[in-house]
DNA sequence: GACTAATCGAGACGGTACGTCTTGTCTTAGT
DNA sequence: ACTAAGACAAGACGTACCGTCTCGATTAGTC
């Protein structure tokens, strides 16, 4: 899981301060609209105060930069109650969305996430550290609910982790730039729980 | 929906050779496992045995290229049985499934589509061509399904579509560089349809 | 002698405007001060309302318009009184200098004499063409002054062409841009041939 | 006087060797016989095994640095007797003739010379530093030839140089690409000196 | 307090791509 | 066969960026 290279304690110690400040640099450029076509680590160095070195000293190229980007804007789970199944997949898709709602993940997320897809070592470092735990939160309330019997026995929970947040996802991420309305968490959570067919009772 | 720059109609004629010519070969670099990185417009020209000039007369640059030739592996959409609502999003989803695991447009989706996505205005050209004729696709059959009674007629049809598409596309486009299984587009649609909470009847 | 290509005499006949034109379109953006850089075949076809091939019949390549643009500032040799030797070549020096500072002539040959240096064959043309003929005949009124003994005849003549028109031709084309006074001509012819050690008449 | 782009004093110092060795690169190719319009930056920076950049950093463009390449054959002044004026004309102009034949010199001479003219700028940079050195000396030792009395004090300083000069520079840079023979310095400048008029002694 | 060693900002280095321009040829439709 | 218009392959232009390197100057810990 490493993405940074490591100093070996002799000599001058690395300013933790150039740390943050190159990567707070890069999330704030990204804020100010800078596409990442136009985000060179030239410029992030210049826009940082920084030697060009001291950005490669600590990452070996852009990508590795980006994914510790990434990271920084990565938001803790929620606090789950556990009372119901259902209440726990909505306040994990609800925190999903106020996260695309944030002005600086969204910059990042819009920008960057699709990056990461290009080299497959990088998309799985953002995808170790970022997204499994989100993926295993949802697998661990999902599991509960068919121990519960609130969720059908017969069938793979890798579906239906997609079933919750795909949609959310694909919406986020793939399509529109509108930002998502209010109450698309609960509603996605029960009509997949629900199905769309209509109840038929005769 | 304009991506090509267009002639005057004096002079000699473009060459309709050079336009595909020029797709086919960021087609064939890409399936050759080129990155996008490395796919410049130097790179392309010279293997298309067409001077950069001729490129840039068609495109304004390399995104703009990119949507060409993602538009260059879209598949028609299926033929629709019409019968039922299920069958009709099966065949959908399974359409999709296939395009993704066809090597050309699997390797063009994995390297190309999260690239457009930086550009707003050819992630909207890209949209607007290729994926608004799907979704619209399903949107039919969904209605149709709510005027047949075989869909419930209280959620949104914007909601429908996510609900059906967006654990596909997150899979195909987010998640991981393993093709999908056979039977998925069945598995999503019945448990859309059916909800994956169990049925009580007592 | 050859600079031009020639026709063959079938079909549609060349117009004879556009000869001219071509060369006049040169000649005047050279007097509007462009410089021999920008001044490309795209340039002078487009200022002279013609297609590029249209130039091309005509001429090879650049340098060979240049060739015809310095012989169309070429004026013809003054004609000379055949009196005395020392009139006769103030006459054909004041004829350069009066070229010199011709407008016209004056914008091509600061620019494009220099030029055609590069090419020994459009080098030789222009000497064979405009050089030759004022050199013989600044030889043959010196071979004249040898002769009726206005001239020494112990001097190669090739010298002393080189001895008069030799400081004309470095001041209008090696040194100053500033336009060559009055009676320079007198000057340089009288001092040549009386030479410049005081006489000593003891 | 300045061709070159300075440095800052921060930083890595430019490489010394990166300076000659593009200077030397391009007098190499220019003794290959490579035409000035085959001389590309781009031929330049590949044959000296340096990047372009590396090129730009120090001259703003090609003519820039040709300047410099004519300054680098640039012999420094001959040694003079100081005895008589005319000894000490010899030696200026057969220096001059000598640093014509010279292999490298020539090739510079014949290709760029000429070119430099088409900037005023670089031809008044060339002017400034190479020709100006050797006209001042000229003008000294005529001047003095004046004092002493053995040069007619009634004539232009400035026109008894290009008396003298004139007619090798001539030779040298607009005439033939024939070498110049041996003695032609003395016999300019005694012809110069004593008139090509026959001396009446009645 | 001197020594050592890795850091810092700055910026040069070789390479390479960018998007534009020019060269000389070729291909249209029209005269 | 000519014309104007403009596309074509090739490749140079000058700029920007990549990732590495080299400079003088800091900034610790070790002697």
């Amino acid at each position: 899981m490493r993405t940074r290279t490591m100093a070996t304690g002799r000599g001058r110690p690395r300013s933790a301060a150039a740390d943050s400040s190159i990567v707070e640099t890069v999330l704030r450029l990204l804020e100010e609209g800078v596409t990442l076509g136009e985000l060179s680590m030239e410029r992030i160095a210049r826009s940082a105060g920084v030697g060009k070195a001291t950005v490669y000293r600590r990452w070996a190229n852009k990508d590795a930069l980006l994914v510790d980007v990434v990271r920084a804007v990565d938001e803790p789970l929620p606090p789950l109650a556990g009372a119901s199944v259902r209440d726990d997949l909505v306040a994990l898709l609800e925190a999903m969305r106020q996260g695309a709602l944030a002005k600086r993940s969204s910059a990042v997320l819009r920008n960057v996430i699709g990056h990461l897809q290009h080299s497959p070592e990088l998309w799985r470092q953002y995808h170790d550290t970022v997204v499994r735990t989100r993926r295993e939160a949802m697998y661990a309330v999902l599991r509960r609910g068919v121990r519960t019997g609130e969720i059908r026995d017969d069938l793979d929970v890798r579906l239906l982790v997609d079933l919750i947040a795909g949609p959310m996802l694909a919406r986020a991420l793939l399509y529109e730039r509108a930002p998502m309305e209010d109450g698309l968490a609960e509603r996605i959570v029960d009509a997949v729980l629900d199905g769309v067919r209509p109840v038929h009772q005769d």
